[in-house]
RNA sequence: GCCGCGUUGGUCAAUCGGCUAAGACGCCUCUCUUUCACGGAGGAAUGACGGGUUCGACUCCCGUACGCGGUACCA
């Protein structure tokens, strides 16, 4: 492959929150184009007025920020071939939806949508095409002159492809090889609209053209329709210039059947979306992967072994190693489940290789919504750096780190019931007046201290490490009881000691 | 219904005719740690089915079954 040339893009249309397949299909774009030296665009398919969401564009734009997934060209950023937005471009559809009409490839179309309906009701497997197309007015069945005066008077008409008969299209996918598809069995899809706006099938082509797209990278929903693409570039700009084609598995949902869609993590608990989306006209707000306390690192790593993997068993990539891996002979054909739990192992992965200053601003967000105390930077750090290897998700910092900066709120009695007793306490209070002298206060002097004193009031040490995580953190978790004793420091330890010696 | 694509453990998957079928997640056992993790050692668990082709098929071909996608003036 020419490097020099490769041209990618990402087309969304903007009516709601960024779905994790889609984000897969923005990676492997991303990752071709980057490793061919390319360019990688970001075009946005907005020519269903009706399904416009208003900000559903922006927080596109924002979830590719937030995976490190920027376009070259693109709305945001402007580009040579611009316009980028297919609802700014009205106009140059048309011209060619006209010129495929004179060139007879394509007809105009008068059935309403409400005659369509009732054709579809009372033939349930109707299908507007080679066949059928013959009964329906359209400029093939009516009279010219009929025709000319329905243009005339501005009644509403569709210009839909006009498929030929008996014939086999053939298409090499990078990924699935040879495709065939029988004309017979497609539709005369509409290419325009009456209001004037182009399908997708339309506009994908006119733009992949003269955006110089060089590879098709969708998800493998798109390939019963690519008949009417390719031929679509035959009739206008002539198969040598068409991109090559590469239809990506789909994202399977984890139980039962089908694409995973935004509902299937509502129900099992998990996202979707890769952060949260609000819907502008109900409100509500579904969850997304950042918000829920994934890493970019970790999401789009755990994306790019969806449905690809290099062949050696690795499975942590960063980024770059990615886009220099990254090969389209290595996706896999059929679709793949996708699994929260091997999410969450790759978050837990990234949260344990990258330092903690990586992602301390995020947690201190997390901290601040749960009002957790947030001290300095460098003690911030080392407790994150101390328990992050406990974090499967950025939120789990709360639980496991929140303790340091807080004195617990409630103690789980039921763990040291049975050990707990008068000696006990005793011990614990012997033990709080040598702290005041312990000097240095580490957790080796603390755990030799601690050892002496329950020797002498005949308990073992060990008995009193539950007791003593209990009085500190309130619950069975954490890092080494002594190293929390070391970090909390002189005062708040014994403070804290103090305090839960009045409630056992 | 029709068309297209797919099918290796529960999940992600390696294998491109030689397999006693990798590895990872999850699960279980042990170990480390008297918390929870991390780390370490083990374990259970897989080629949809039927025909070919071949000395030899998980790998190639053909059927069947099953799954998914599409079948909109949505993308």
């Amino acid at each position: 492959m020419s490097d020099s040339k490769i041209r990618v893009r990402f087309a969304p249309s903007p009516t709601g929150g960024l779905h994790l397949g889609g984000v897969r299909t923005v990676l492997f774009n991303y990752l071709f184009a980057r490793q061919h030296h390319g360019k990688f665009i970001l075009r946005i398919e907005d020519t269903d007025q009706s399904r416009y969401v208003p900000g559903a564009e922006d927080y596109i734009w924002r979830c590719l920020q937030w995976c490190g997934l920027l376009p070259d060209e693109g709305p945001h950023v402007g580009g040579p071939f611009g316009p980028y937005r297919q609802s700014e471009r009205k106009n140059i559809y048309q011209t060619y939806a006209h010129q495929l009409v004179e060139q007879g490839q394509a007809y105009y179309a008068f059935d309403t949508p409400e005659e369509l309906e009732a054709k579809r009701r009372e033939q349930p497997n109707f299908q507007y095409d080679v066949h059928s197309r013959w009964q329906m007015k359209n400029s093939l069945t009516l009279p010219a002159q009929q025709v000319k005066d329905l243009l005339q008077q501005g009644y509403p008409y569709v210009i839909r492809i006009r498929m030929p008969e008996n014939t086999t299209l053939r298409m090499h996918d990078l990924i699935r090889g040879e495709v065939e598809f029988q004309t017979e069995q497609v539709d005369d899809k509409v290419l325009l609209k009456a209001d004037g706006m182009p399908t997708y099938h339309l506009a994908v082509v006119v733009d992949d053209y003269l955006m110089q797209i060089s590879h098709v990278f969708r998800g493998e929903e798109w390939l019963p329709s690519t008949p009417v693409h390719l031929l679509l570039w035959e009739y206008l700009f002539g198969k040598q210039h068409m991109p090559q084609w590469a239809h990506l598995p789909l994202i399977l949902r984890p139980d039962g059947h089908g694409k995973l869609s935004k509902r299937d993590g509502d129900r099992l608990g998990f996202p979707v979306y890769a952060m949260d989306w609000t819907d502008p006209f109900t409100g509500e707000t579904t969850r997304g992967f950042r918000e829920m306390g994934f890493l970019p690192e970790a999401f789009v790593n755990m994306l790019a072994l969806l449905g690809w993997n290099d062949g050696s068993g690795q499975e942590i990539f960063t980024l770059e190693e990615l886009v220099e891996r990254f090969s389209i002979e290595r996706i896999h054909k059929a679709g793949a489940r996708f699994d929260f739990e091997k999410a969450k192992w790759f978050n837990h992965e990234w949260i344990k290789r990258l330092p903690a200053s990586h992602f301390a601003p995020e947690v201190k967000k997390i901290f601040a919504q749960h009002q957790i105390p947030i001290p300095q930077d460098n003690q911030f750090l080392q407790v994150l750096e101390l328990v992050k290897e406990r974090c499967n998700l950025l939120t789990d910092f709360v639980a496991q780190a929140g303790f340091f900066f807080q004195p617990p709120a409630t103690y789980d009695r039921a763990a040291i019931e049975k050990k707990w007793n008068p000696q006990m306490k005793a011990c614990f209070e012997a033990w709080m007046a040598t702290l005041t002298d312990l000097v240095p206060w580490n957790a080796t002097t603390l755990e030799q201290s601690l050892q002496e004193v329950a020797t002498r009031h005949g308990l073992k040490k060990n008995d009193c490490l539950l007791p003593l995580r209990i009085m500190l953190v309130g619950g069975k978790f954490g890092p080494p009881v002594f190293q929390i004793a070391e970090r909390l420091g002189k005062a708040e330890t014994r403070q804290r000691i103090q305090r839960a010696l009045q409630h056992f």
